[in-house]
DNA sequence: GCGTTACTAAACCTTTTGGTTGACAACCTT
DNA sequence: AAGGTTGTCAACCAAAAGGTTTAGTAACGC
């Protein structure tokens, strides 16, 4: 599981890293504010940090012993570029189908190995 | 990790998953013709299928022997939906840093620490 | 300097994941 | 009925994920 993707993907695979996410688009927190909310360790949730980073979703900085995280949501267009390729392929193969059975329902005759 | 969502951003965290559903919207397969391209065993490609299922991404229908797969693009609906919700909401705080800046760069001698 | 705060690293444990092989069920073909 | 396809189920295994606890590092407040 070495390409960006597919750590993008699992990263959000998980409620408590979505719901990190979730928190952190209103605004840059620290670990410590991350932790607060969930009866985990704050180890934990520093891992979960690690995962999300890595993944390139949140950045890190440094304020004095504070690490705050951002986050970084141009990743999502990863995401949705994918998403939206296949998506539109399968669409366009529906109406594909459509096609071909509006116009089995025009010539019903010809329809299915219509050589001409 | 019970929500579908979790399921949904699990299951295409695998790259083979990613492969299989990207083939898929090109048209409904068998297990045999999915598992073709790849070196694992049937067995292996009939796993990744149970969990793309699961995760409500493809649908099985059944021909004889064979249990066709249909890919279910409406699932993709739930995934962005929840990246854009987020999206949006960093892309609004950051234009309404944009406007602090901005009002800041209007009236510098009001700003925090501006020397004149 | 000394204790406290904020965080990470390391070792460990348990559950899940992704793969294997072997057996089996169901259906077609002959 | 016998044999070949197509696919799943079960048992097993190694590696990864998600959690814990125990230490350890780095910066601050006094």
């Amino acid at each position: 599981m070495t390409d960006q993707l597919s750590r993008v993907f699992a990263a959000l695979a998980d409620p408590t890293r979505r719901d990190i996410v979730a928190r952190l688009s209103a605004g840059d927190a620290t670990v410590n504010e991350l932790a607060a909310p969930y009866d985990v360790s704050v180890q934990a949730v520093s891992k979960h940090l690690k995962v999300l980073s890595d993944a390139g979703l949140v950045s890190r900085s440094k304020d004095a012993q504070r690490r705050p995280c951002h986050l970084e949501a141009e990743v999502f267009d990863l995401m949705t570029k994918w998403i939206e390729r296949y998506r539109r392929q399968a669409e366009e193969r529906f109406s594909r189908l459509d096609a071909v059975l509006a116009a089995m329902d025009d010539k019903p005759n010809r329809a299915q190995g219509a050589a001409s």
